[in-house]
RNA sequence: GCGCCUGUAGCUCAGUAGGAUAGAGCAUCGGUUUCCUAAACCGGAGGUCGCAGGUUCGAAUCCUGCCAGGCGUACCA
């Protein structure tokens, strides 16, 4: 659409003394298309023109020069409104959709470039809750943005699969090891045992023993490290199950177990730079001049802690993968943590600490309070998938008895109403988990984004004969037929500016907005008719809907069936 | 206490680099199906954009103060 714009900055420079490029940037998009395409509030002009704004614009009307593209140059109030030719937008916008297809939107803007992303990262011996699916969809969310814009993007299942939980697992795993020695254990068991050490009244005790455990791991103990390995393969196991089911792909699942030597050679690197100092029996880095608490590297016992890890990650990430960007899609309990250890990374000398970015997200909770795995209060984010596929399932049976493949759709549409439902709010929200908000597919929800999609698949399916190749778009005049169109064209913008801000929402208002107007237009005409030229022209912006639509669900990592 | 985030319709939220009458969905009330899937569409009702100042031709948007809620604030992650 660059060119519209350019063509208005043409006409604008021969009648107004300035440079093209701050023309430019005082163009702006109406927020209704019945004001036109592309609008110049004339204010800022007043004060150097001295003239006030509507005159300005009026005059600005009146000599402009007229003619394709644009169908009609008028002043309104302070605004001077562009409308484009019907035609000669629909023809750029539509001939672009249909000829790059699945493709459109994509760019090669990040060529090169890896952009490195940790996110979902679970504890081990956890089963995934409901509140995972945040950072998990996310990430998934971004990785799927970033690759249609060119880059590189790396996966990180950066599993939390170590610490002082493992040696309390341990000790509620042994007393009961009779009655679990029968090989396999599912996480869901290892959550009771886990919730069932905190029940101990005796704790004290239970303590003391758990660090003995955890230093028994620590030192290689083969028992340890056994139950550890199982623990961390059922794990892995049952995670890959749910990640199967709501599309999400990793490249490494590389945890923290895999930073415990390198974190001791940080900690000794920075010590002999001096930026790391004792205080109080630990080893921390002091950040009081940055106006923040202290970071603490090691405990009094020798023992390192997270942020420690993750700067030996952190380094790790760089070394392994060069990134452009390293992200931390993590939620926003932990933004100091990440500005700490963002800030160490710089005084040890990592320029490219300025490339790691916290992508923060807001809690989830739900009514009656937040989750709590250590007391089990926790909503295991299968059960939340297999209601809402259940549901939909009954749906389908109600609504459309004879689909054929109703398991396999029901599959598709429960899972895409929960991903939706949490991914359309933006990041740093927090959001409270409601049965009744998470299992309703009407409104802005991804069924009705799907059930779009299928209407669409619908008309071209009973036109049934191959596209027409070329129409006369410009018969394309509606409103609603303007508005598609314009949306149309505004797609690759909002991937952009959805990847700018790590902020996947943004796709997920577009899609709502686009099937919004796309259900008033289906709802108002016909796109089969008898008249042939019209059919054609709407059977292309149809075909062109559907493209972007089910490409859009696609980047949230929502899957669209064909019939529902 | 201090820091960060949030506060828009009864509820959940959107609101692009300050711009045109503040928009959706849910819920509610009423209407639409011989016609490309009614998981849809149309209409009604519902607002001191937390409060008070300020900057500006113009503020939900920027600045300051206050109020409310959330999160964080040295040996958990």
């Amino acid at each position: 659409m660059k060119l519209f714009t350019d063509e208005i900055v043409k006409r604008l420079e021969k009648l107004l003394e300035m440079d093209a490029s701050d023309i430019e940037s005082l163009l702006q998009t109406p927020t209704d298309t019945t004001m036109g395409d592309y609008s110049l509030p004339c204010f800022k002009l007043a004060k150097t023109l001295r003239k006030a704004p509507p005159l300005i614009a009026q005059e600005l009307a009146d000599n402009i020069e007229k003619g394709p593209p644009f169908e009609k140059i008028e002043a309104v109030k302070g605004y001077l409104n562009f409308f484009v030719a019907r035609g000669a937008l629909a023809e750029t916008v539509l001939t672009q959709v249909l000829e790059q297809g699945a493709r459109y939107g994509e760019s090669d803007a990040g060529k090169g470039k890896a952009v490195v992303m940790d996110y979902s990262s679970p504890n081990i011996a956890k089963p995934l809750g409901i509140h995972h699916i945040r950072g998990t969809m996310i990430g998934n969310a971004l990785y799927r943005i970033f690759k249609v814009l060119g880059y590189t993007p790396v996966g990180l299942n950066y599993l939390g699969d170590w610490g002082t939980q493992f040696g309390q697992l341990m000790v509620s795993y042994k007393r009961r090891e009779s009655e679990l020695s029968r090989g396999d254990i599912t996480v869901k068991e290892l959550l009771d045992l886990y919730v069932e050490f905190h029940n101990e009244s005796d704790e004290e005790r239970l303590d003391d023993e758990a660090r003995a455990w955890f230093k028994k791991l620590e030192d290689g103990d083969p028992e340890a490290v056994s139950l550890w390995e199982k623990f961390r393969e059922e794990s892995l196991k049952e995670f890959q199950r749910v990640y199967d089911r709501l599309g999400v792909t990793f490249d490494s699942y590389v945890g923290e177990s895999g930073f415990i030597e390198q974190s001791q050679d940080v900690i000794r690197r920075m010590k002999e730079a001096g930026v790391a100092v004792e205080s109080e029996g630990a080893m921390v880095v002091d950040l009081e001049q940055y106006d923040m608490p202290p970071c603490l590297l090691q405990k009094k016992d020798g023992t390192t802690l997270y942020a420690t890890r993750d700067i030996a990650a952190a380094e790790y990430r760089r070394e392994t993968y060069k990134f452009d960007q390293l992200l931390y899609v993590v939620g926003s309990q932990q933004k100091l943590h990440f500005r700490q250890v963002f800030k160490v990374l710089e005084l040890i000398g990592h320029t490219w600490a300025q490339r790691c970015h916290h992508v923060d997200f807001g809690m989830l909770s739900f009514t009656g309070g937040t989750f709590s795995t250590r007391r089990g209060k926790i909503l295991f984010l299968e059960d939340v998938l297999d209601r809402a596929v259940e549901l939909a399932r009954e749906i389908i049976d109600e609504k459309n008895p004879t689909l054929e493949n109703k398991d396999e759709v029901a599959e598709m549409v429960g899972v895409g109403a929960v991903i939706f439902g949490d991914i359309k709010h933006r990041r740093n929200k927090d959001i409270v988990f409601d049965w009744d908000t998470a299992l309703n597919f009407d409104g802005e929800t991804g069924p009705y984004l799907q059930y779009s999609c299928v209407r669409l698949g619908g008309i071209l399916r009973k036109y049934g004969k191959k596209l027409p190749t070329t129409a006369d778009l410009s018969l394309l005049t509606a409103d609603e037929e303007r508005t598609l169109i314009t949306l149309l064209g505004d797609f690759p913008r909002q991937i952009r500016r959805a990847a700018e801000q790590y902020e996947p929402s943004i796709v997920a208002s577009y899609l709502l907005d686009l099937a919004g107007t796309f259900n008033t237009f289906y709802q108002k005409h016909r796109v089969i008719s008898d008249d042939a030229d019209l059919t054609a022209a709407r059977l292309l912006l149809v075909s062109a809907l559907r493209t972007v639509i089910r490409k859009g669900l696609d980047l949230l990592g929502i899957k669209c069936p064909e019939r529902m």
